[in-house]
Order: structure tokens, then C-alpha cells, then sequence
DNA sequence: CGGTGTAAGTTAGACCTCTAAGGTTATCAA
DNA sequence: TTGATAACCTTAGAGGTCTAACTTACACCG
């Protein structure tokens, strides 16, 4: 289509393209789409880090210009990530001095999770680099078709969504288990290193 | 529009496909990519464990079912990652018994991979499981839809592929830079715990 | 033929994410 | 009041990804 210029670059994402324009034929759109998060999450990478600012500390940040004061269970929940990863990413947070982090006497069981000044005062320069972001990766696209687009993500969402709520009710087991997995590979190496 | 079901489920793709039918107004479009590509690796992840492989491998078990023999790096422009990834996944692999590396006397600067026989008999058991994940993410949804969702984050792609290229030329620093971040959080961090 | 430069692989170290399994604090019922 | 249960936070440990820096093998030129 329109992809020609420098063409020496060694760029990952330009390397990601081009496997896309060539071989892929049917189906790997759960590759497309991924690779599509790769492209996304390292643009706003390279701008955040001019400010100091890690990628993992940007969805908490803004959920918190918007409001703070919430718990790390509700932030978890507005991330749409786990708590441990809520958890250290506002420890991380807390000791670069972007957020406090407190109990209060209503409730000593939560933490509540405050921007500090210095917090807060990033919102006025990180956001523009997020619409940066968003206004170059979509150039050139018609509403229409970005909209569209977004319908059919929150379907596939939707759908899987669905699916591993019906998988959960028949007992299957969750996601990876990550920890069955690790004695699997330790045992196969094992295996092989003491046949050697 | 058509969530209901359990409900008390407190699935992780159940949150966010609720915060996403919240609130979300405007950009917030990387997010929703982001999203759909945790849905579809933790459908895709939940499949795979039952045989026992780590969705890290499934990337190079397909392009090696297609063709093996290739070397380390040409598989990683292959699927699109960073040579390091390669390399740790095809050496858990070769661990587990699903790959051999090897060096041929043609060349031994180069790593051939070959699959093995218990490699390549995973070929038919693991490939139903992502048509089904392919199946059920997309359920409902016009063809015609979906192959302009696909021209889309194509485009998206193409269009950060050439920003990075173009922020490369200018000199500027390349992505994270995760060292220097890194220092920031441990200065950080100490300056905090010394005054405590 | 030897030296310099490039290509491929490797190691080191960090980030972000997850599941599983503890701790604490709150809540509620007997 | 106390004991059980639930809610939230925390710790432990793994997976997958990246950049930076190192090593080894090749290639080519003088």
C-alpha cells in the first residue's frame, strides 16, 4: 500500500509490518491484534520515558487525575489488571513520589491511594503525548471505520469474555497455572541434563 | 446489550469487558486493543495448558509446523519478537523435547531448529484449539466487519511503524530504556526509606 | 595472511503481568 | 463475645517481553 522510505531501519514494529504485508493469509487476527498493542504500548513508551515516566504507571495515573482517593481494589478494577500488579506498581509509585499511599481510620483494612502534588502535576504534560499517540495511529483512517473497529474489539472482548465464564462454570480450570507448567519444563530439562 | 449470565463470577475479562461498556468515552482506543489482545491470550492460554504448552512456544510451533529448519533469528522476525525472546523460548523447548537446536558445518555462527517428532505431533492436537479461539472471538460478526477491523490496526501498525522510524531518524532515544528508569525508582526509593 | 567489521547468538537485568498462597482487618451469626 | 467467613492487601514465584552489552564465527579487504 503506502509502505516504502527508509527501508534500512532495523525497527521492530517496521519488522512486525513486514511479515504482515507479506506471508499471512487467514485467521491470526489475534496476532494482528497483538502486534497492534505492541505498536501502541511502545509508542507511548518512548514518549513517557522522556518524562521518567514507566509505561505500568500510566493507566493508574490517569484513572487517578480523574479521581483519587480510591482503593487499590477499585483501581485494580478500573485497570482491568490484578492487584499484585496494582500493588507494585503504586509501591513503585509511592517511592518515585507520584501517589501516597494510607489507611484510614474508617477502614483500616483498605488502602487508600492519593496523588501527591508532583502526581498530579504530570497530567498536563503526559496526556498530550497519549493523544499524540492516538492522532498518529490514526491517521489517515475515517471515523467510520475506527468506530467500527471498536465495535468489533469490544465484541471479541465480549465473546471471550462469555466463553471463559462458561468454561469457568464446567470446572475447567482457569488460565495457565503457570506453576504446573514450570515443574513440566524443570522436569523435562532435568530429564535430559541428567541423560547427558 | 447482551451481558447477563452468572454474574457473581469475578472473572479478570468480565471486569474489564465492564468497565469498558462504563465509562469509556473517547481515544482510550490503545486500551481497548490492549484488551482484546489479554482476552484472546488468555482464551488461547487456557486451551493450551490442558496439553501442557506455554502460550510463549505456540508463536514458534506454528511457523516451525510450517516450515523448520529455520534459524534462530529468522524465526524471530518470523514472529515478530526480539532475538532474547527467541532464544529463551527455544531453549525451554528444546528443554521440554519439542525442538533440537543445532549448528550445521555449512555455517557455525547460525542455530538451526528443527522439531521433533513430539513437536511436530502437537501440530494436530494445538491448531483446533486456535481455530476455536478464532471461532468463538469472533462469533456474531459480519466478515465484512472484521476484515475492515484487520485493515485498521493494520493501518495503525504502518502508521507507529513509520512514527518510530521517523523519531529514530531524528536521533531521539530509542524505546524505554528500562536502566535508567530503573535508577530513578531505586533513588527514588531510598531517599524515601532514608528519611524514615 | 591477518585485522577489522559485521552478523548471530548469548547473558544480564528490568518491567509488567499473572496465579497461588499467605496475612490482616471487618462483618456477622450463634 | 467469640468464631467463622469474607474482603483486601501482600508476598512468592513464574512467564514473556524488552534493551544493552558481550562473545563467537564469518567475511572481506588490504
Amino acid at each position: 500500500m503506502k509502505s516504502e522510505s527508509a527501508a534500512g531501519a532495523k525497527l521492530p514494529t517496521r519488522e512486525i509490518l513486514h511479515h504482515w504485508r507479506e506471508a499471512v493469509p487467514e485467521d491470526r487476527l489475534a496476532h494482528l491484534v497483538k502486534d497492534a498493542t505492541r505498536a501502541l504500548v511502545r509508542a507511548l513508551q518512548m514518549r513517557l520515558v522522556a518524562h521518567g515516566v514507566p509505561f505500568g504507571h500510566w493507566a493508574f495515573l490517569r484513572i487517578l487525575w480523574e479521581r483519587d482517593g480510591l482503593t487499590q481494589r477499585e483501581l485494580s478494577g478500573q485497570a482491568g489488571v490484578m492487584e499484585p500488579t496494582t500493588f507494585s506498581a503504586l509501591k513503585a509509585m509511592e517511592g518515585i513520589g507520584y501517589v501516597k499511599r494510607r489507611r484510614l481510620p474508617e477502614n483500616r483494612k483498605n488502602i487508600y491511594v492519593f496523588l501527591t502534588a508532583k502526581g498530579r502535576a504530570l497530567k498536563e504534560k503526559l496526556v498530550p503525548l497519549a493523544e499524540d499517540v492516538n492522532r498518529v495511529a490514526v491517521a489517515g483512517l475515517a471515523d467510520e471505520d475506527i468506530s467500527r473497529a471498536r465495535e468489533v474489539l469490544l465484541a471479541i472482548i465480549d465473546n471471550l469474555a462469555r466463553d471463559e465464564e462458561r468454561r469457568a462454570d464446567d470446572g475447567a480450570r482457569r488460565v495457565p497455572s503457570t506453576r504446573e507448567l514450570a515443574r513440566l519444563v524443570a522436569a523435562g530439562t532435568k530429564a535430559r541434563r541428567s541423560r547427558a
